[in-house]
DNA sequence: TCGTATT
């Protein structure tokens, strides 16, 4: 069935009260998968009050470090609008990422510790196959092959089935519950599979949370921004973004981790934009940079500003302005985006973009109530 | 040849 980790989790056994307790499957909790590293738990929840109010929002984060950990929890109050989150919201395009948007299980021991990490695998060996190979042990939540271009892979297929790219014959299973996973390495570790010369390794996956080989090197915190690589959180001395002017030769890497997220620069391209953006009292409000989206259709929603502009950066807020009676889009509407640069760059890309029939206008939201 | 999936 499932050939990718974008999809929701299907329900081996439809679901129905077997064997195992259906007790307690929460109809309004759900997990969050493959978030940006650099989302928030409030960007979170602004993405997800989109389609119905929340009761709660949590982004998991590593205790020690702070750093996220890539996914988070969020609860409605109503079933209908976590059933509206999945279908809207999952394999939605964030920045480098694909989120994945499923019911969060029971929270219990039993489902801890139940990934597997699997190497030794023919190169040929597809993700189906993977699965083929472990589902006789138990319910499978993701599998994963690695590939050598994951990230190419997810921009240019969306995160599709096909995997062109090179498998390096180690993958990962996740299983419901441990137990199985237990079991699937009593089975199969060691044991080659068809069609194949060589004994796969399975083993325990490390567990991510008690690792020391992501911590940045210190000098990250301490060197300019010119010696930057690394994408951890810098901590301002101010606690907010202070204007840095750089050499106008900076460019944009909308790929890798290497856009230095808190220093504004000029950009050649940008001098007109960032003028604009300058006016007193406007885009730059203390969190954020406003921006004007004009022409949109009178249906349109919340999700279609992040479906727009998610893929540029971090996106604090959306917000589609309506008519009061009919509650119809007014025709323009506003998104706050984190990043300087990342606003530039979606600007300057949705500037003139063909939206169903309509074209466009986005710029930095300037005062013009004034009308100066 | 180790991804960011259980509060």
């Amino acid at each position: 069935m499932m050939a990718n980790g974008m999809d929701t989790v299907v329900q081996q056994n439809g679901g129905s009260n077997l064997g195992q307790s259906s007790q307690e499957e929460s109809k309004t909790n759900l997990i969050v998968n493959y978030l940006p590293q650099t989302m928030t738990q409030e960007e979170i929840r602004s993405l997800f009050s989109s389609i119905g109010e929340v009761e709660s929002c949590k982004l998991i984060r590593d205790k020690l470090t702070g750093q996220s950990l890539g996914y988070g929890f969020v609860n409605y109050h109503r079933p209908e609008d976590a059933e509206k989150a999945i279908n809207t919201l999952n394999g939605l395009r964030l920045q480098n990422k694909t989120i994945k948007v499923s019911y969060a299980r029971p929270s219990s021991e039993a489902i801890k510790g139940a990934n597997l990490y699997v190497s030794g695998l023919p190169k040929n060996m597809t993700q189906q196959d993977l699965e083929n190979l472990f589902s006789p042990f138990g319910r499978i939540i993701t599998s994963r092959i690695l590939c050598d271009n994951i990230t190419v892979r997810q921009f240019v297929t969306g995160g599709g089935d096909n995997l062109p790219g090179l498998s390096k014959g180690v993958g990962f299973i996740r299983f419901d519950q441990r137990v199985e996973a237990e079991r699937a390495i009593q089975e199969l570790n060691g044991t080659i599979p068809k069609g194949s010369t060589e004994p796969i390794t399975v083993k325990f996956a490390n567990n991510p949370s008690n690792n020391n080989k992501a911590i940045p090197p210190l000098a990250a915190y301490l060197t300019p921004q010119a010696t930057r690589r690394f994408g951890g959180p810098i901590h301002h001395p101010t606690g907010r973004f202070r204007y840095i002017p750089l050499s106008p030769l900076s460019r944009i890497n909308l790929t890798s981790g290497e856009l230095n997220k808190n220093c504004f620069r000029y950009s050649p391209l940008a001098g007109d934009l960032l003028a604009n953006s300058m006016l007193p009292g406007n885009a730059m409000n203390g969190s954020g940079w406003c921006i004007f989206v004009y022409n949109l259709a009178p249906e349109t929603e919340e999700n279609v500003l992040w479906q727009l502009f998610g893929p540029f950066g971090a996106v604090q807020s959306v917000k589609v302005i309506r008519d009061l009676q009919t509650n119809k889009c007014k025709g323009f509407g506003f998104v706050t985006m984190t990043n300087y640069e990342e606003a530039v760059v979606a600007i300057q890309s949705l500037n003139g973009y063909t939206l169903g029939n309509r074209v466009l206008q986005v710029s930095f939201k300037t005062n013009k109530s004034k009308a100066a």
